[in-house]
DNA sequence: ACGTTCCGCTACATAGCGTAGCGTATCTGC
DNA sequence: GCAGATACGCTACGCTATGTAGCGGAACGT
């Protein structure tokens, strides 16, 4: 997290750049207080209803306020998930059932939050727009990713687990369930599921 | 497929309803020029580029037409897609193996043509139109995993594999991380990868 | 004081959606 | 035939949302 909006794309213009802050200085509260009524927004109403305008309203700025900040509403939500979804705990606790239900456990309770609300607009947004892809994914992504991989290389390490696997896919059959899920609504995403989830992975991965 | 547009949610009027047609007839040609203009837009420049106006310029008609079929744009997306993704082949081979390998391929296929352009935009309209959301899951996906169902199905009857599988868990676990790459973009999806999954799916449900 | 930048505002241009109404064309039933 | 019903193509409109431009004033550095 901490994204900064120019760094992610390029904000209107220089700002928060230059070491030497030259002129008025932003109005930090601003900032914050805009992420706040994104994720709001994102909770009760949803993706669609996220509009420049409407927060604007909320935060009794002008819009122009945040198109100074912000290149376009896409920016600005990724960065008001980014800020939100920091990186996923992933303590070592020596045991890959542990460390992959808690990784996984996280996913369920994302899913529950802003993010889940986000999820299908975000989607779409990344799909004309590669450069937010980008940023979603090694903001977003990448870290929950990183901590289950982490988890996988030591159980490897322990000799807990087969070596002829191929982790990244695992990775997707481990989470791919949750975001199917929650983007197409076809079943539920329960604590059961998490559990088994888990359970069946493991039961790949196990030596024979 | 064969969905009527009055049928997903409520066309214009009524229309192919009344079994005694009265009046000017539809121009079925307009339908399919429509379906595959969109498709070909789908394609080649993806969901955003879908807009009522271009369809209506491509098959030489009127916006105005268009409403009289199709409500809303989500709607005329939908109907394309569904015209085009029928049921898949899952042939009764009698390995589970091959009908998993089989049924997994076409999700590989399907990725690479409009269905694969349109997933992004078509989610995040699904998100605020649980009507629509409804249709696209029991047209395109409902069918698919059927299919697969019934494939562990005569598995287990044939006692090949285990009894206390969550079958539900299992399909979203073979076919999600298409999805999932396919929506985020993270990693390629391969031929290798459809072997790969269908691979770690059948060892989570092999007996012992 | 001066330059710079932000703030809040109004105004504007653009795109796309969806609706309404009109004259015309095409079909069915009497 | 003729009347009724419907689709077609068209123009026009209203709405929402995006994103840009320019202005007076406020807040900071030097």
């Amino acid at each position: 997290m901490r994204l900064s909006a120019s760094q992610s794309r390029l904000a209107t213009r220089g700002a928060a750049c230059t070491n030497a802050p030259l002129g008025r200085p932003r109005d930090e509260s601003i900032n914050t207080e805009v992420v706040a009524a994104v994720l709001q927004v994102l909770k009760t109403r949803g993706y669609r209803a996220v509009t420049i305008e409407g927060i604007a309203r909320r935060v009794r700025t002008a819009r122009t306020s945040l198109y100074r900040r912000w290149p376009s509403k896409r920016h600005l939500v990724a960065y008001a998930v980014v800020s939100e979804m920091g990186a996923s705990p992933a303590a070592d606790t020596g045991a890959l059932r542990e460390e992959l239900e808690a990784a996984v456990r996280t996913l369920l309770r994302a899913f529950s939050g802003p993010l889940g609300h986000a999820l299908p607009g975000l989607v779409a947004d990344m799909a004309q727009d590669p450069e937010l892809a980008a940023t979603i994914r090694e903001e977003v992504l990448a870290a929950r990713r990183n901590s289950m991989r982490d988890a996988f290389a030591r159980a490897m390490a322990r000799e807990e687990i087969r070596k002829d696997l191929d982790i990244e896919l695992l990775l997707d059959m481990l989470t791919g369930p949750f975001y199917y899920r929650a983007l197409f609504g076809h079943a539920p995403i329960t604590a059961r599921m998490t559990l088994d989830t888990v359970k069946y992975i493991i039961r790949i991965a196990s030596r024979r």
